[in-house]
DNA sequence: GCTAAACAAGGTCATTTGACCATACTTTCA
DNA sequence: TGAAAGTATGGTCAAATGACCTTGTTTAGC
């Protein structure tokens, strides 16, 4: 069961068969529909997700209605709030499927235990923790200094498999451009 | 000795006097001059920095000669270069003195002992990155969500002192917007 | 398989933004 | 104190961007 997640583990960690197998066993397995929603802005974000299969998105809408997106969770990565999970306060962002999904969900309680119970488990974590704080700055220096062209053809770098996977809106949403501009950017490149 | 720093840890934490002054002791105090640089790009983060008085910014400048700055470390708080440090890699950024400043250094090896001996030194580590990495994810939902305006109002109601302290070009790349629309929008307000 | 919704792309236009230049003022430090 | 560097502001202009609308196409889900 789960094997999706077994492998990731048993591939990115050294943790035991054992282990693993008692991580495994307090996750619950849920499947999502495209646009299903597990955390809503107010709500409380009470689990930690493991995705196996599909695409998650992490995004806020504004007052007027845009949509802007933090974070895309793809198989093999996790994704929650991290303020409202952390401290149990009401969530400012969304998480929906972006496609059909599924996904592992811990009750906080649950994982803080094992990460209490397993060393080795915390220190993988706190490698997310890094790996994510790294990507954060950098994408945050993406937007400080690059145009637009430069945030999508990083993205396009970074992330070559999302490209046909979302809708170009989505993406834009993600570069903090129009889409309109984004349009113009892919009809420019195509014409070189 | 290092006395803003006792205080800094006496009023955060709960560790006992004599781990506070056990930390102290292996601190390394510097003093830094105006635009004096603690960190240059391509250089390896081996140190992590306490700030006691002044002002420091942790920037890139691009090869049109661009400065993007990602964070300011005013005093009673902590900057280094989390990937060249953690990794011990050489940095993408650097680090400089806005203001003359005093510091505290502390050798990588010597810190990390630190918070293997301290537990309790280590989970106040741990909140430092989580309140980081909050703020990050709505620095970077302003950034996309909001105007250049808004970003600015954003800046001034959450760092009310750094507005005297900072030359408006530093705040413009800050808020990633050019020097001149900060001051067309300052200019706006004023006419209200 | 069909229908309704979602989507990409193009047109137009007003607005915003940045690049470049000049100027006046302020700060630093020798 | 005085020279030099740094700083804020303004003018002008071109380019980039977004808002709004339309059209044709694709996709999802019954």
């Amino acid at each position: 069961m789960h094997t999706e997640f077994q492998q990731y583990l048993f591939g990115q960690t050294d943790l035991p068969d054992e282990t693993i197998r008692q991580v495994c066993y307090l996750a619950k397995p849920k499947v999502l529909r495209r646009n299903e929603s597990i955390l809503g802005t107010g709500e409380i974000c009470r689990h930690k997700v493991f995705v196996m299969k599909g695409l998650l998105k992490t995004y806020h809408t504004t007052t007027d209605g845009h949509e802007h997106i933090l974070q895309f969770s793809p198989e093999q990565s996790w994704t929650l709030d991290v303020e409202s999970y952390d401290r149990q306060v009401p969530s400012r962002v969304s998480i929906a499927a972006v496609e059909r999904s599924e996904i592992l969900c811990w009750r906080k309680t649950d994982f803080d235990t094992l990460l209490a119970e397993l060393p080795a488990l915390k220190q993988f974590a706190e490698q997310l923790i890094s790996r994510n704080t790294y990507y954060s700055r950098q994408r945050m220096l993406t937007m400080l200094s690059g145009t637009p062209e430069e945030r999508y053809e990083d993205f396009v770098q970074r992330f070559p498999g999302f490209l046909s996977r979302l809708p170009l809106r989505m993406i834009a949403a993600y570069l903090g451009i129009s889409l309109k501009t984004l349009t113009r950017i892919r009809h420019a490149q195509y014409r070189r």
